[in-house]
DNA sequence: GCCAGTAGTTACCTCGAGGGAACCACCGGG
DNA sequence: CCCGGTGGTTCCCTCGAGGTAACTACTGGC
């Protein structure tokens, strides 16, 4: 483990700030924005098991409707992070799978859910200690 | 930094999941639609820099409402991530600052931060790609 | 006396995210 | 001959996120 300071960590915030002072056109909005949404972050850990193909990727969350499963993978595919493959079966069947940058975004995105993971009960039970106070 | 294969990755994902076919009690779910959002990551890695007060937030930031920013400080606050300190001077001005949590938050945020900049010039060329290709 | 700045709260309104259901085209099986 | 499963698209409708603006209460300064 690289021994990172807070310092760094204040310091390299402030600078991935300033150099965006115009908004709209910040990387790390434009990026995020897009990916770290509900679905998107469901699809991504889903993908990173295995390839699934539609409906099964469908099946495996439970909880998306088509319209959103469709949308949220084209957009997917079109930053680049999944791969979409057509089988020419009868009836045809689609896979996909995640991109190497897709395999890449897997290092950031379990870094945040272990921290999830990790502050669950911290952050549960400052919510009902602040839910107490009010 | 230690090694971590993409099996481990896969394997990390996967478990994070199966644990809580349950849904909405999910906690990476719980915790990352109330952090994973714009406003919530702009303030965090403006308070990573230092502590602020609230029309200082606000004129720093730049293009957030009023509303807004007294909703999701509540909200940060409520999940123990800031701190709130009223000094009663005349007016009486409000610091906000990072939690020990919120710090440790800057972790892996700011490992999503680096990824999003890193991948910013790929993602974009995949998306004029792919708006070329459609 | 009135305005400005402190930190909000509240009411109102809009717009888009997202759910649900229907539809499509193709085919194999009962 | 219709049904079900493949992978979508399209329409409609709702509901909530979030913006704007007005209001509060206090005080120092012009």
């Amino acid at each position: 483990m690289t021994a990172i300071t807070k310092d760094d960590l204040s310091q390299h915030m402030r600078d991935s700030r300033r150099r965006f002072v115009d908004a709209s056109a910040c990387p790390v909005r434009n990026v995020l924005d897009q990916l770290a949404d509900k679905w998107s972050v469901l699809i991504v850990t889903t993908l990173a098991e295995k390839p699934y193909r539609f409906g099964e990727l469908k099946r495996e969350i439970g909880d998306i409707s088509q319209r959103m499963l469709t949308q949220t993978l084209r957009d997917l595919k079109a930053d680049g992070l999944i791969e979409r493959t057509v089988f020419p079966t009868t009836p045809p069947s689609v896979e996909y799978k995640l991109s190497p940058m897709g395999r890449s975004f897997l290092v950031p995105l379990s870094a945040l859910v272990d921290w999830a993971f990790a502050n669950h009960p911290a952050i549960r039970e400052a919510r009902t200690e602040f839910a107490k106070a009010a």
